[in-house]
DNA sequence: CCCAAAGGCCAC
DNA sequence: AAACGTGGCCTTTGGG
């Protein structure tokens, strides 16, 4: 049965600049042209090419080679590891160069006598084992091809990159920060304000990026406050206050997404920036350099189509709590969704009183709240929508005691540290004396905070993952001819994508999307009734979404 | 000189 | 005093 499932796998492994692919009969030694070739000849047959993901396809698209199906060794042993329904003897190989980490022989790094890495090969058949052995085989085998698939279409995207106009940023900061300074120097407006501040403040010497100076400086003029933060600045009224905030606003444009940050990110009209798939321990994406998961709104307008061309932009509307109620099986909180705002729906069945007061609470109950507005309408959703808050609470428990939580497709919780199994223990020890007790319950509740929230951000992980896979087939369909001429992904964060297509697709890009959408409900969910809804625009600018 | 922690703010 | 999850990355600060 394995052998079967095996016929259309080839398995590529990377060897010292060369390339050796084995299939099921057959084995090349291949250098680096040769496994383009081989590779655009072969992709005719759809095979599921094995591999690590991340090593070896930017080259092949560098060559403009693009495949359709893989397995990723290095994505799937990571998942394995802590996956629901592997048997504990088969978890933990023992470490070696499929290990994310590990470190090549040829660095010198490799301890002498650790053992030489095991092929591609090798490691996809133990893979297979352990999927065999598993009693969560099925949701574990979408869940790796999901992710696989992401590892393709992360690197994709890397190559396209998203489209950034240097003109329009260059004039966004002109008009924000004035004219472009000599390295190491403010930019005229931040210099204003820091004159304003010190004025403000009769502080002439202050340098108002140290928060160390701005608090003393502010405790010397009489302002009473605990940090320097935005948020605690507003609610002072001292005329230095308007200042001090405009500041923040523009160093921080500056530092991150200043024409330093142009300079470094963005080449021939484009921003690439490297996205780390599985990156955080739910299961989302984390990227390196450029700061590609945090674009502030503010410099959104540099990223504009090509002439000719859209971005189709879309985000799943209140995509946690509807994963939630999938997860749960909760009729009611799938109910209170269809068709609708999700919050919009959680008034109407008479929870609470305002939509503000749906998603503080909602989202107060993902992230385990017991203080504030949130803590306070959690109880509320709690007797409305009883199975999704208990499934939450469950995962809090699990947590706290020191257990592990799993995702509907199976991604384990990563073992909890020294300090939180200790704290497991101490809770339930009659013995321990109050200090112990009060600061291990803390750590408890730490874990119970994680592990409530992780079920859920990485199940809407998974569904975000099919979305993206399954539309990235139906765009590469949509069109013909060079990747560069097809609709194409551009961008990719959390639960929000963009498309980069030629106008005159871009309706059917938008209606792809969509179905895309209904596609990885299913996958998920099956048949239980809870809707994915999209907010989706066709723009010529990101800003404009 | 490098490095890590702390403070802060951006995204979801 | 802490308080509600996951991250990246900037500057300052203090240590070796």
């Amino acid at each position: 049965m394995s052998s079967e499932r095996r016929v259309d796998h080839l398995v590529v492994d990377a060897v010292e600049g060369r390339f050796v692919v084995a299939g099921p009969d057959e084995r090349l030694d291949l250098d680096p042209s040769g496994l383009v070739d081989l590779v655009a000849r072969r992709e005719a047959d759809r095979p599921r090419w094995v591999w690590d993901t991340g090593g070896v396809y930017p080259h092949l698209l560098a060559a403009g080679v693009r495949v359709e199906r893989a397995w990723d060794l290095r994505l799937a042993r990571a998942l394995l590891r802590r996956a629901a329904g592997v048997p504990a003897d088969l978890r933990d190989p023992p470490p070696d160069a499929w290990d994310e980490g590990a470190l090549q022989a040829d660095d010198g790094l490799l301890p002498f006598d650790a053992a030489p890495p095991p092929s591609a090969r090798q490691e996809h058949e133990r893979q297979l084992r352990v999927l065999d052995a598993s009693d969560r085989a099925g949701a574990l085998r979408l869940l790796i091809t999901a992710e696989s698939a992401g590892a393709l279409a992360a690197a994709e995207m890397r190559a396209a990159g998203l489209p950034w106009r240097r003109e329009v940023h260059e004039r966004l900061l002109a008009e924000a920060l004035g004219a472009r300074p000599a390295p190491g120097v403010r930019p005229p407006a931040l210099e204003d304000l820091a004159g304003r501040i010190r004025a403000a403040l009769a502080a002439p010497t202050l340098n108002p990026d140290s928060p160390v100076e701005l608090t003393r400086a502010l405790r010397r003029a009489g302002v009473q406050v605990d940090s320097t933060r935005a948020h605690e600045l507003r609610e002072v009224d001292h005329p230095v206050v308007e200042p001090l905030l405009a500041y923040k606003k523009l160093a921080r444009l500056h530092t991150a997404n200043g024409w330093h940050w142009m300079d470094a990110w963005v080449r021939d009209g484009r921003f690439r920036p490297e996205y780390v798939v599985g990156g955080v321990v739910t299961g989302r994406w984390s990227a390196r350099g450029g700061g590609a998961l945090q674009l502030p709104k503010q410099v959104r307008g540099a990223v504009v189509a090509d002439e000719g061309w859209r971005l189709v932009v879309a985000d799943a509307a209140q995509l946690e709590p509807r994963v939630l109620a999938g997860l749960a099986q909760d009729r009611a909180m799938a109910e209170a969704g269809r068709g609708r705002d999700l919050y919009d729906g959680i008034v109407a069945s008479g929870a609470v009183a305002t939509r503000a007061g749906a998603k503080v609470g909602m989202l107060g109950a993902l992230y385990g709240a017991t203080s504030g507005e949130g803590g306070r309408l959690v109880p509320r959703l709690a007797q409305r929508f009883p199975r999704a808050l208990a499934l939450v609470e469950s995962a809090a428990r699990q947590g706290e005691r020191g257990e592990a939580v799993h995702t509907l497709l199976g991604r384990g919780t990563p073992p909890p540290g020294d300090a939180h199994r200790a704290a497991a223990r101490a809770v339930v020890d009659l013995d321990a004396d109050e200090a112990v007790l009060r600061r291990a319950r803390a750590l408890a509740r730490d874990r119970g905070r994680f592990t409530r929230n992780f079920v859920v951000q990485g199940t809407a992980a998974e569904w975000a993952l099919c979305w993206l896979a399954d539309l990235r087939q139906r765009l590469w369909r949509l069109g013909d001819g060079a990747v560069e001429r097809r609709p194409h992904l551009v961008y990719f964060l959390h639960d929000e994508v963009i498309v980069h297509t030629p106008a005159s697709l871009a309706d059917q890009v938008a209606e792809q999307v969509q179905a895309a959408a209904a596609t990885a409900g299913r996958l998920l969910f099956d048949r239980f009734p809870v809707d994915f809804p999209l907010d989706v625009a066709v723009v010529e600018r990101y800003s404009d979404a």
